[in-house]
DNA sequence: ATGCATGTTGAACGAGTGTTCAATAGCAAG
DNA sequence: CTTGCTATTGAACACTCGTTCAACATGCAT
């Protein structure tokens, strides 16, 4: 045991702190504001550090990217102690939640994107990122309505994330909240519709 | 009539050509790509031509802000040869069409909001641009549907535009076209939707 | 004590940045 | 031709950037 286990939450370790403040700042100014320096100074670190645990910026900002779409995954990741159908109605409803719709976290989500947009390997990451996230809409969708085929469940998944980017996008123009809480219920209309006629 | 009235066509003149070469990278590489010697490279011109057209790097930024605004003001401007109701499903179609849908214009849009995010004064050219749209769709849904009231028309366009954003953002992803089908469908239905009951 | 691994610092380097500006070219008016 | 105006060039300035690195601190094993 370290003397550093009498820091019971007092504050991160010196890594973390990094890749906090480099969050904070890619959210608050773009990418154009995340400098090495800006981090070290942000996190209250010398500049060597910075690069000291991560090789590159490169690497900062591939460790921010997987960071958030952590995050993501985790809403729609089923709370075991609820039915199907609330697993599925929670975690639709959850975009719209206060903690989701934070300026800051939107922020960040449009400059990942805007990141990945420039840059091959950051693209990668954020493909594979959206796929799962896809995924584990269309398995909530697949728990709540058991007799629909798979390719159904993941075309309305689909349906439903061009929905939420849009809703995300779009809370950071300012548009007004009852046109959210309309769009929320689109996405509980497209998951919960009852089974397409077949032919 | 100075000796360039030859160039019907043959190229642009240099202030265009400089704003041209900035929209260019900024849709490939990001604003990080956009450096006043990048554009002065892709635009064919020297240096020092880019700050004689453009004060600042900031007002070449704004520039290409208010270019793309313009065009998108374009997606809802009614064409008079057309009723009321194909004025509306046109203009609800266009977002999918082939020139919209290139990968250039919507990582262009892409990176303009994420620039806006980062900086108060183009925030809020973003904003009023986004204003504009949404008018101007609720616009033409008023004159298909005559009865509407105008809130209610504001209310149709908000929702379709969160909508629209999506497929946008998400098209960037490579969400598969029959997805983006059924989304421009669904604006559609919010645009043409039966007049909701009173009370 | 000595050695060693890990953590931490800030100076230094070369490359790239936005902006300024004296110099030049082209052309129309006098 | 001379004058004047606009367009165009590229060198030069001061600055920030990402990265490297020698130096120092800390704690643990020998």
């Amino acid at each position: 045991m370290g003397t550093n286990t009498v820091n019971s939450g007092e504050q991160l370790d010196r890594q973390s702190r990094i890749l906090e403040a480099a969050l904070d700042l890619l959210s608050r100014h773009g990418i154009s504001g995340v400098s090495m320096r800006s981090v070290a100074r942000e996190a209250g670190v010398a500049l060597g550090l910075v690069n000291y645990y991560y090789d590159d910026k490169t690497s900062l900002i591939r460790a921010a990217l997987h960071r958030v779409d952590e995050h993501d995954l985790l809403l729609v990741t089923p709370d075991p102690d609820l039915t199907p159908d609330e697993q599925l109605r929670t975690a639709l409803r959850r975009v719209a939640g206060a903690d989701l719709l934070t300026t800051k976290y939107l922020s960040l989500r449009l400059h990942l994107w805007a990141l990945a947009q420039a840059d091959e390997g950051y693209a990668e990451i954020n493909a594979a990122a959206f796929d799962r996230y896809i995924d584990g809409l269309a398995t909530l969708v697949a728990n709540a309505r058991p007799g629909l085929s798979w390719a159904e469940c993941r075309d309305r998944a689909s349906d439903i994330v061009v929905i939420q980017n849009g809703m995300w996008l779009t809370s950071l123009l300012g548009v007004d909240k009852a046109s959210i809480k309309r769009s929320i219920q689109r996405t509980e209309d497209i998951a919960f519709a009852p089974a397409p006629d077949a032919g």
